[in-house]
DNA sequence: TGCTTGACATAAT
DNA sequence: CATTATGCCAAGC
């Protein structure tokens, strides 16, 4: 499905503002629920595009790796996981999620493959 | 207008 | 694992 470009932020936004605290979800993910499947980058545009004053919880999306995305800015880096770890969001010692663990998986969502969940903690 | 970049993802090597 | 190539498309120059 394609949709005008003013269209197209919007519906990100939508789907980011529905993650909830002490989850995340990836770029791909948020694009594919956005039904903009194959546009993760557009989607990581779209936050860099807010950045600042917006309500829209842009921390919580990070890449499929489990990894915060480098950034210009090598400062914002760092807020954004210590933004997601006041959220209880743990982070291994190379610095990356465990996506089975946390990830979002909103109930509504179409279908999505993804690993076993391990409810440890 | 056309070319290059970039908060990405995936498959191939 | 890491690197490379390709698809995506909005912004910036």
């Amino acid at each position: 499905m394609k949709f005008a470009p003013s269209q197209r932020y919007a519906r990100i936004y939508r789907v980011v503002e529905r993650i909830p605290r002490g989850r995340v979800a990836t770029y791909g993910q948020v694009a594919s629920l956005a039904d903009l499947s194959g546009q993760a980058r557009q989607v990581g545009y779209a936050l860099h595009s807010l950045a600042g004053g917006a309500k829209i919880p842009w921390q919580r999306v990070i890449n499929r790796k489990g990894e915060v995305s480098p950034r210009a800015e090598p400062g914002m880096e760092r807020v954004q996981r210590e933004f997601l770890q006041q959220e209880g969001i743990v982070f291994d010692e190379r610095g990356r999620v465990d996506l089975a663990r946390w990830q979002w998986h909103p109930r509504s969502a179409p279908a999505e493959p993804r690993p076993p969940v391990n409810r440890l903690r």
